[in-house]
DNA sequence: CGATTATATTCGAGCATTCGAATGTTCCTT
DNA sequence: AAGGAACATTCGAATGCTCGAATATAATCG
């Protein structure tokens, strides 16, 4: 029974979830920016960055702060971010589990489950086992 | 100059990026579960779940093994879902920097890049300060 | 075998995202 | 003030995503 709210969870990932986007954190991630600065480091046209950058925004995922006729862009919560990048860059070994395997760990789920909540009985099924 | 496979990354956040398939993953982020247990847990019909799980198992974050007529779903890279899921519901403040601050940090940015990377002189800008 | 259970796949409609082109806005600079 | 630079916004077309309904497949039961 965990619960974390998949909605906006969901929100904020999908704003990390575009190439460009990513492009744009890491490049942030090494120190303020403005547009044009972005523009060069990552290829794509001044409109398109733009459009990014206000997703990002909306996401809260980045901010600015205006220098006259500038708009230095800079990551309003570095560590969620960093974290984000390390995380998607590292890559862990896929396990393969065997259906034995499996069976024990639905056996000590279900033992745990009956230790702690009451009247919790697994799903009824029509196949044996 | 950092770089990331950002095509990969995105799509992989993009697995993530829906909040039933969140919702999926926390569920079997805490054991193997077939089918039909998802669909009890999460609330969505069979042929939907069965598409969800079918991203998930494109984008390697889940695989089953074979049980009779059921299908036991697991997570094939627990450590990376379960980093996943914790980093996107922890909430980190939100930072506000003034113009003054972002200015101290391309300072010291441009400083750090002089010193190693050589002739890599700030892009020209047609306004002053 | 025939029925039923468990799950997957296909299809199509509706909705959302993405990008470039065009245009706006604001702030310099002269 | 006029012009240009920096950036944002709007629009429309193309593409992609999501869901339910219907149908398919495979295993098991009787």
């Amino acid at each position: 029974m965990p619960t974390l709210e998949t909605q906006p969870a969901a929100e904020l990932l999908k704003a990390f979830s575009h190439p460009t986007r990513l492009a744009i954190l890491q490049e942030l991630a090494t120190g303020p920016k403005c547009v044009t600065d972005i523009e060069e480091l990552v290829s794509a046209r001044q409109a398109n960055i733009s459009q990014h950058l206000s997703v990002l925004r909306y996401a809260r995922l980045v901010d600015y702060a205006q220098d006259g006729a500038l708009r230095c862009y800079y990551l309003c919560r570095p560590k969620l971010v960093r974290d984000m990048l390390a995380l998607v860059e590292r890559d862990e070994p896929i396990v393969k589990r065997t259906p034995e395997q499996i069976q024990a760990d639905k056996q000590r789920l279900e033992k745990a489950l009956a230790q702690k909540g009451r009247a919790k009985s697994p799903a009824r099924r029509k196949v044996s086992r």
